[in-house]
DNA sequence: GGGTGATGCTGAG
DNA sequence: TCAGCCTCACCCC
C-alpha cells in the first residue's frame, strides 16, 4: 500500500517503536542475511522518509535503505509477535516492538555516495516540510509530458503514486492529458498545496481518503465505505461524485488513470 | 484451491 | 515499450 503517505507514517511509527535502542536484526528469508547480521545489535538512531524511500540510521554509521515497491509491507507488533515467516526479508526487534518487513523492492545498505545519488534523483517531498512549491512548479515547466505522467515521475515530486495522481488532478480540476509545461502558475501552486494536504491527511489516517464533507452525498469520515473514499480512482463508467458525468479512464505512463471530462476540461 | 491484479520501478531492447 | 520482480488480498469456482 505504499505511496508517500504510507512511508512517512511508517517512519513516524517505527521511530516511536524502535529508535534509540539496540535492535536485534535478522533475515528469516535469508535474502538480506549479510546486511541484517551487520546491523544486528546496533543502536538505531533515527528513521527518515524521503518520498517513497526509507532510510534507517544506525550508530555504526550504516544506513539501511528500504523501498516497498508495489508489494512490500511492514508488520509491527508491540507484544506477542508471531514468529516471522520465510517471506520475512528483515526482522527488527527492540524492547518496545518488533517490525517485520516482507516483499520490498529494495532492502540494502547504502554508502554515502549511494545516498547522495538517491537524494539527487528525487524531487521535492511534499511531506518533508520543505517549502518546495516553487521547485515543483519549475519541474513541471520543464516537461512536455502530460501532467498525469509528470506526477508519477519521482524526480518531479516524490511520493505521489497512482491513486493520488488521479485524485489530486480531479480536486484541482486539471485534465491529466494537459502538458505539464502548460500548467499555469496558480494551478501549479494549487496542485502543490493539494498534494501536501492530501498526503498529510493520508499519513494521519493511514489510508487514502480524498472525498471531503462539502461534496455531494458523502460523509467526511475516515470510516466511510471503501468505495466512497475516492473521487475518480478505479471509477471508470460510474457517475462523477461532483457533476454526474461519466468517469473515464485511459493508460498513461504505463498505468491506468481516471478523470471526469466535465470537471477536468482539457482547456481552461 | 487457482487466478489475478495491485498504491512501483528498473533494465534490456 | 515491455518483461520482470516482489507478495498477498480478493474473487471466483
Amino acid at each position: 500500500m505504499p505511496e508517500g503517505h504510507t512511508i512517512h507514517r511508517q517512519a513516524r511509527l517505527q521511530r516511536a517503536a524502535l529508535a534509540g535502542e539496540r535492535i536485534r536484526s535478522w533475515s528469516p528469508q535469508g535474502r538480506f542475511a549479510a546486511g541484517a547480521a551487520r546491523l544486528d545489535g546496533r543502536k538505531l538512531n533515527d528513521i527518515e522518509a524521503l518520498g517513497k524511500h526509507l532510510l534507517y540510521r544506525w550508530d555504526s554509521g550504516d544506513t539501511l535503505h528500504v523501498h516497498l515497491g508495489l508489494f512490500g509491507k511492514f508488520k509491527t507488533f508491540k507484544s506477542n509477535p508471531p514468529p516471522p515467516t520465510n517471506m520475512t526479508r528483515l526482522a527488527m526487534a527492540g524492547g518496545r516492538a518488533v517490525v517485520y518487513l516482507s516483499g520490498p523492492t529494495i532492502c540494502e545498505l547504502l554508502n554515502t555516495e549511494e545516498e547522495d545519488d538517491l537524494r539527487a534523483r528525487i524531487g521535492p517531498d511534499p511531506l518533508a516540510g520543505q517549502r518546495s512549491g516553487r521547485r515543483f512548479a519549475s519541474n513541471l515547466s520543464r516537461r512536455r509530458i502530460p501532467i498525469g505522467s509528470a506526477l508519477l515521475d519521482q524526480r518531479v515530486v516524490a511520493g505521489i503514486g497512482n491513486v493520488y495522481r488521479a485524485e489530486v488532478l480531479f480536486k484541482c480540476r486539471i485534465a491529466p492529458h494537459r502538458p505539464a509545461d502548460q500548467i499555469h502558475g496558480d494551478e501549479a501552486a494549487l496542485l502543490w498545496t493539494t498534494i501536501r494536504s492530501e498526503l498529510r491527511a493520508g499519513e494521519a489516517a493511514g489510508r487514502i481518503v480524498t472525498v471531503r464533507p462539502n461534496d455531494v452525498g458523502v460523509r467526511a469520515r475516515v470510516d466511510i465505505p471503501r468505495e466512497e473514499r475516492l473521487y475518480v480512482y478505479k471509477r471508470a463508467g460510474l457517475p462523477c461524485r461532483r457533476c454526474g458525468d461519466t468517469v473515464l479512464s485511459a493508460e498513461m505512463a504505463n498505468r491506468l488513470i481516471w478523470w471526469c471530462p466535465t470537471c477536468q476540461p482539457l482547456s481552461r
